[in-house]
DNA sequence: CTGTTAGCGCCTTCAG
DNA sequence: CTGAAGGCGCTAACAG
């Protein structure tokens, strides 16, 4: 709208909050909307000359197509949705997010995250439904859904990619670390440098629909039972919600006798316990063999030895995925399971008194 | 679910992609498309009765609005771009975004994030300027504008707001933490136990656009000068891209005479240090006192004393003026300048060997 | 309280 | 290669 315009050939573009249209740069140019239009969207239509005198309207006149229209008009709104079961400031969900933006934004793509951290929420989500018609995809990130709240999501006629999710049904793509198998591979390290007695530390999710990496429990179980070994299991279980690093040392320091070897189901608990263990005469890996598992913040940095995964990667894994599918194409693999990487560092060794029952 | 509806007068709207649109739901329940969008937009408008079936149809069609066309009709985009200098995983990024989707995401609006990393990223941005039209406001986050550059986005003539920015001109409203003040408090803490030999640990940015807090360290230096003592200050500069921690450690440990305290200017760099310290033979409170800032991740499960700063909070802070804005209201109290508060933990105390220019 | 109507800004046939 | 015209789905006046 050239709205009061003064005496002016050119409406001013300038001060005004009014923000130039495809018309106004149309008509700067003397040419037709579908012109401007097609210099955006499909600049090979367009005559080269006649493309750059639009685009030096444009930006003299501080146009940009709107978003809005553009979804309006083609039906997608060029929007993302990202379920998350736990804050986005957690360690692998943000990373996730970084991976997914990375590559859809590249594709003109916003990502929507929310967050389901309880009942309320949840309900919330599944009986509004706020993406529907307002996402082109939905990305479920470590989210138990339940099957009915699947079957509400693939309703939207989006597809819907997991990452790290417990199945791919219902899903028509994901990419979920092998969990299972890479807590196998961890324990494997440890029992082969002689430890017999090991505990496993792990934090409960206080909610339901986390889908945590209960599986790398299964693995450690499994890998001991494979090992044919006579091997000492403990378990440590931390409340999520208050001081799981209190709760792992006392539980640790309890344990009598003492393990040999630490398997951390996650390395935002084994840091902390670390650090403190030393108040306690205890030294790593004097007294216990540490391993982890994410390979996370600071892991590196005090020489952690831990399981390496890569959520920045599975978010962009499952970026391109979204992209393929919403091109229309068909996955050749839509379901990826790679596996986590042991990182040896500084905080395993043999065990200092070798078990009696070792069959070294 | 009535998902493929067997003989049912209804059509189905079940498998196909296709959504239903306003007017399919006052088709169905015999009103005007007016009508259902009041219902959603000013219930108070309709008539209880009408709005419950209204309702009632829309959720058995699977309608919800679309936001692309509220966005266009409305001429808002119900976005809101965050600009971040650095990767959005990084402990102050994400927690500031939380804090601002939180309060933005309840009136409806989205964020975008946009990290500029590099001059070529930054340059981008600023020319082809993809929030134009494309948000209803801007958040600078920590983020060091050019004269120029502000002035593009105030060009866009919606409300520009600073969080952590190094001055408020040309902004609408901000929220930065005095960082000068605030590290001035944690000196004086560490002088006041009768430390005389200080070192002040930081990292250089890379990039020139990372408001980053230099006003820490200059809030350190006022500290020792007014408080009128001999005080040695040592500065360890550490790269931020290339093992920084490392770069500290051993800077740290060629100081000779050593420092008794060491005041870190972001608890990242003092918690790995810490750790690998010990290695070396130094214990934390007896060798060196050591205070953080941020009271980030991990800060209090290790005993971190630090300056406690909230960016959640920041983010909300900013969120709400930013709806206030929105909302045509002026602010109160467009800049706030909160402190951060020292929080005692178990890493500072009085020196062992108390130096001898001590005043005690 | 409810219906009618005119666009919001753009893209995409369809003709030139 | 370019122009004209019809909507995309919704909201905001106006009328009733």
């Amino acid at each position: 709208m050239e709205q009061n315009a003064k005496s002016q050939s050119e409406p001013s573009p300038a001060s005004p909050a009014q923000h130039a249209t495809i018309q106004d740069v149309a008509r700067r140019v003397g040419v037709s909307v579908s012109t401007v239009s097609r210099s955006f969207t499909r600049p090979n239509l367009v005559s080269k000359r006649t493309r750059q005198r639009v685009l030096a309207a444009a930006h003299k006149l501080d146009f940009s197509i709107s978003r809005s229209a553009m979804a309006l008009k083609s039906g997608h709104s060029f929007r993302i949705a990202l379920l998350l079961p736990s804050p986005l400031d957690e360690w692998f969900n943000v990373k996730v997010y970084e991976g997914l933006a990375e590559v859809v934004s590249h594709a003109g793509y916003d990502l929507s995250v929310f967050t389901i951290s309880n009942n309320d929420t949840r309900r919330e989500f599944f009986t509004d439904m706020p993406v529907r018609r307002n996402a082109d995809a939905v990305v479920l990130c470590s989210f138990n859904t339940r099957r009915d709240e699947l079957g509400l999501l693939r309703g939207m006629g989006v597809p819907v990619i997991g990452i790290n999710t417990y199945s791919t049904i219902g899903l028509d793509a994901s990419v979920s670390i092998n969990d299972a198998v890479s807590a196998q591979i961890a324990t494997r390290h440890l029992i082969g440098l002689g430890h017999r007695r090991l505990a496993y530390i792990y934090t409960r999710h206080p909610t339901p629909f986390h889908f945590s990496a209960d599986n790398r429990h299964r693995g450690f179980q499994e890998a001991i039972r494979q090992s044919g070994k006579d091997i000492q299991q403990n378990l440590i279980s931390c409340p999520l919600d208050y001081d799981p690093v209190n709760a792992a040392l006392t539980q640790l320091l309890e344990l009598d006798p003492q393990p040999t070897a630490l398997f951390f189901q996650t390395d935002d608990v084994a840091i902390p316990v670390m650090y403190r263990l030393r108040r306690y005469g205890k030294e790593i890996p004097r007294d216990y063999s540490v391993i982890g598992f994410d390979d996370s913040t600071y892991a590196a940095q005090i020489g952690l030895t831990t399981m390496h995964q890569d959520p920045t990667e599975l978010g962009k894994i499952a970026g391109q995925k979204i992209l393929a599918l919403l091109n229309g194409q068909k996955l050749e693999h839509p379901f990826e399971h790679p596996l986590a990487t042991l990182v040896l560092r500084n905080t395993t060794a043999q065990p200092l008194y070798p078990s009696s029952s070792s069959s070294i």
